[in-house]
RNA sequence: GCGGGGGUUGCCGAGUGGCCAAAGGCGCUGGACUCAAGAUCCAGUCCCGUAGGGGUUCGGGGGUUCAAAUCCCUCCCCCCGCACCA
């Protein structure tokens, strides 16, 4: 393998420093990754999208470009403490994924019990292999989010965003533990990770002649108007104080009411059966309606008093009927059907009563469809008319504006258990920062940003679309975690993902940083304002205690570098950190300093299975290069998939690449350093193939589409060679050094060790090779082509004869060329009037009219046959005769140009 | 449900009106080489065929066209996102 050879190459680009980009006169690129979240090793997802920006980085260096490609590491959030408290538990179950997927020694991950251990060890693992895999990275501008001239940045950030009025205080539901007493994540769930937040509307009845208020839950406000009655399960109730108003509801919905941000006072429990046959009031509708028991009133949902409208809803239709009560329901939504909906619905399912379980089915059937087709029936006051999606949000706000409505939040699915055992709740977080993402003129201005990028592949262009219009505002600060406070607020810890938004300016100063020019202390506000928004001045920067040279400099090589000219990423992050890439920027930044371009690449599975960094399985990349090595690994994964479809790692077919890479470096090794000899047609055909791969390389190179890339430069050339050289080729060298260059961004180890047999330079900073028109021959390409297709012909025909030994080949009689010419001149009537007048036999005129269209015009068939006699008899096991005596004459009219008549005996 | 993507020959996948039974990779079969294995090289890998040919294919159905994997209509199926999680 070639192991060594990759250190040795490593070690020489970080000696001669080739990959430490500085300002100078050529044109900048700027390529920029997402810096990977430390909460374990490096894994195949983040190989791939690595890979493809550093090959990229390469090709446009390779190209001419100043090219800018740093990395740094992101730590802040919650996850690195939590595996830290998982860790120092001994948690059995993260053990075991740290140990057998992370691959993480078990001594060694009993030590990481704090996020400051987990951050250095993962931090100094992906240094590891991300050198060990030969990334072209500026090393010099490296980072983690916890540093604390970071924390400066992301203060001054956040300064400025809310300047602009773009972070404001709100409340919104969360998934919470009350034992953990904090906020609970997918996988800190035992159950319930699919569950999510569903807001049900709580509408006030009032108790006839009382101030007692059934508080009903429902997700159909609209059918308030088909209300009969409302139903209370026959269990004790709590009546409470809310707010000031006097609310019955399930104990259980009072204890949830202290997680809503509600005052509830317990008052008294009460029986349910007190209140059966008495009358409530419908609000909007002022209509009077009995209390009625049911059983299947879950009290562990929402209020657990609920509305009855047993014309809409299944349940309520079911229970009625159980009861034996004589309600009529009240029809207030137009569909295709004719009678009571419920009634035909839950025919239709053949529900018997209400423990049925098909009755939820029946339910969302039913709701679904009058959601979506439903029309509000003339009963419905002044929403007649409207549709059911508009007229469920307009009588809500009406509710909510007579303040005869209230929200109460409850998950999806149930039930919901944090890891701990503990059931959890939803709550509703108060005077929470959030960035307003849904301000129109905000969304605007990133649109307009998005219609001037590129993205790769373009039809993520019309998803960014769609979700910067469905964006809303964006919780940005937690109480728990690694990371920045909000500089204004101390209390709270500003999100991860918040914090993650334009740091690609900050690869600027982190050179500075790294180097002991700049101190954090010296990163004042003034002086991020003058280098990064052009506020201010030198006069301004001068708290910032930085002479003004040094500020010039980092001023200029921000002008130089800014903006990002590729942001390379994972499709995971299209919903989220790339759009906030984009709505920072714009807040934030001039015009000219915003993003150009972004490529979005697919998901890696293994061996068909996802991937999952706390679950397994995961193939980290430190493993796969000790399995495979550099180039193995790299190739490998550049050629496992096109850059926007997901790629399945297998290794049975990355156990193939080592061979075929082998076999690549030997054939170079052999004939790199062969003089050339005198040039001939066959030598012509392999420049002329290898140019058109250059430019088939160069296209696909520069739309990112790696795959096609690789199939170019490595495999389809691989096959010319081997073609070439079964031909008796002998000046392959004629190609290496074009062919070294081009796989240079690919297999950049291998080819720094073969270009080096030859040169002193570093082939990671040679030209990339141009396709030349004139280096294409046509000729000699159609010769070749020839010459394979007799070869197939002669193997195809010699399969139907017993025992055969010699091969007659006979090529087209000059007339038929002749003719062949005219044809193409002047058309088929006048070259068959030329052939009766040379008195060509009729058959043969017919003949040659139906193939004509078949026929090629290759210059010197004969001559070209005869020069590749050995090489056919070699091939075939045949001896070869242009003799025409011996071939029948059925077989001779069968010649055409371009493909002559064979005949084996 | 909404939005985005997709269904191609054993598998992964290229292919967007004729040059397509359809690139490349992987797998499998046979042969050459070898003491042998591996590697390498060659051939085959939808069906039929004693002459380089013919037939049937590109999720299902229908249509446009001289001509469709490729265009139109319709149906079925699969994947991803829908958030406060990096």
């Amino acid at each position: 393998m070639f192991i060594e050879i990759e250190e040795k190459w490593q070690k020489a680009w970080e000696i001669a420093k080739v990959f430490e980009a500085e300002k100078n006169k050529k044109e900048k690129f700027f390529i920029t990754v997402p810096y990977p979240y430390l909460n374990g090793n490096l894994h195949a997802g983040h190989t791939r999208t690595f890979t493809i920006g550093d090959a990229y980085a390469r090709y446009m260096r390779m190209k001419g470009y100043n090219v800018l490609f740093p990395l740094g590491f992101h730590v802040t959030g919650t996850p690195i403490i939590g595996l830290a408290e998982l860790i120092a538990k001994k948690d059995q179950r993260t053990i075991g994924v740290y140990t057998e997927f992370h691959n993480v020694p078990l001594n060694d991950l009993l030590q990481l019990t704090n996020p400051q251990k987990i951050v250095e060890y993962f931090a100094r693992e992906a240094l590891n292999a991300l050198k060990k895999i030969g990334y072209s990275i500026d090393w010099r501008r490296v980072f983690t989010t916890t540093d604390e001239a970071y924390r400066r940045f992301i203060e001054w950030q956040f300064w400025r965003l809310k300047d602009l009025g773009l972070i404001e205080k709100g409340s919104h539901p969360v998934r919470y533990c009350p034992n953990d007493q904090n906020p609970v994540e997918d996988h800190d769930l035992l159950i319930g990770d699919e569950a999510s937040i569903v807001e049900f509307t709580v509408i006030k009845f009032k108790l006839e002649d009382s101030d007692l208020i059934f508080p009903c839950a429902t997700l159909r406000p609209e059918t308030i108007f088909g209300v009969t009655n409302i139903w209370l399960k026959p269990v004790r109730y709590v009546v409470a104080n809310v707010e000031g108003e006097k609310w019955i509801i399930s104990k259980e919905a009072f204890e949830k009411l202290e997680f809503m941000d509600k005052k509830a006072k317990f008052i008294e429990e009460v029986e349910s059966s007190d209140f059966f046959g008495k009358k409530v009031v419908i609000p909007l509708v002022d209509r009077k309606v009995p209390i009625l028991p049911a059983e299947f009133v879950d009290t562990d949902n929402a209020t657990g008093v609920v509305m009855s409208v047993p014309a809409h809803a299944p349940y309520d239709y079911v229970a009625l009927k159980d009861l034996g009560v004589d309600i009529e329901p009240i029809v207030i939504i137009g569909t295709d059907g004719k009678g009571v909906p419920t009634k035909e619905v839950v025919e239709e399912f053949g529900i018997e009563d209400q423990r049925d379980p098909d009755l939820e089915k029946a339910t969302k059937f039913l709701y679904k469809k009058e959601f979506h087709t439903g029309i509000m029936l003339e009963n419905t006051g002044k929403f007649a008319g409207m549709r059911v999606l508009e007229a469920k949000e307009k009588v809500e706000k009406e509710l909510f504006e007579l303040g005869l409505a209230d929200i109460f939040y409850e998950f999806s699915e149930k039930p919901v258990i944090c890891r701990c055992g503990t059931k959890c709740v939803v709550r509703l977080v108060k005077d929470q920062w959030f960035l307003r993402y849904s301000d129109e003129r905000w969304k605007r201005k990133v649109l307009e940003l998005l219609e001037k990028m590129t993205i790769i592949p373009d039809y993520y262009k019309e998803e960014f679309k769609n979700k910067i219009e469905w964006l809303k505002d964006k919780a940005c600060a937690r109480r728990k975690g690694l990371g920045t406070r909000i500089p204004w607020d101390k209390e709270w810890l500003i999100e991860s993902l918040s914090d993650s938004t334009i740091y690609m300016c900050y690869y600027i100063l982190s050179k500075y940083i790294n180097d002991g020019t700049i101190k954090p202390e010296n990163l004042t506000l003034e002086l991020l304002d003058y280098l990064f928004l052009n506020r201010g001045n030198l006069e301004t920067t001068k708290n910032s205690g930085l002479s003004d040279e040094v500020i010039k400099k980092i001023k200029e090589e921000f002008e130089y570098w800014y903006p990002v000219d590729l942001r390379s990423s994972g499709k995971d992050l299209v919903a989220n950190h790339l759009l906030f890439y984009l709505f920072h920027h714009v807040a934030l930044f001039e015009e000219r300093y915003l993003p150009r371009a972004i490529a979005v690449n697919g998901y890696v599975s293994l061996e068909g299975q996802k991937m999952s960094k706390s679950k397994g399985p995961l193939l980290t990349m430190k493993k796969a290069l000790e399995t495979y090595g550099a180039d193995v690994t790299r190739l490998y994964i550049l050629h496992s998939a096109e850059y926007d479809s997901d790629a399945d790692w297998r290794s049975k077919e990355i156990d193939g690449l080592v061979t075929t890479l082998e076999r690549f470096f030997n054939i170079v090794k052999e004939n790199y350093l062969r003089e050339t000899g005198e040039i001939t047609l066959l030598d012509k055909w392999l420049i002329s193939k290898f140019n058109r791969a250059v430019k088939e390389v160069r296209d696909a190179m520069d739309k990112l589409q790696t795959r096609k890339a690789v199939n170019s430069a490595f495999f389809e050339i691989m096959d010319d060679v081997r073609w070439y050289l079964r031909r008796g080729g002998n000046n392959l060298s004629l190609i290496l050094d074009d062919w070294i260059k081009l796989l240079a961004p690919f297999i950049p180890h291998i080819c720094e060790e073969l270009w080096h047999m030859k040169h002193t330079t570093f082939v990671s900073l040679e030209k990339y090779p141009e396709f030349d028109s004139k280096k294409l021959d046509l000729k000699a390409e159609k010769a070749e082509k020839y010459i394979a297709k007799l070869l197939e012909d002669i193997k195809e025909v010699k399969k139907f004869v017993e025992n055969p030994k010699t091969v007659y080949i006979y090529p087209a009689e000059d007339w038929k060329v002749n003719a062949l010419k005219i044809t193409i001149d002047k058309g088929l009537s006048e070259a068959l009037k030329e052939l009766s007048k040379m008195g060509i036999d009729k058959t043969e005129i017919s003949i040659f009219a139906k193939k004509f269209k078949n026929m090629e015009l290759i210059p010197n068939e004969k001559e070209l046959i005869e020069q590749n006699i050995e090489f056919i008899e070699k091939e075939t096991h045949l001896k070869v005769s242009m003799e025409s005596e011996k071939i029948p004459l059925e077989r001779k009219r069968s010649a055409i140009p371009g493909k002559p008549a064979i005949f084996i005996c």
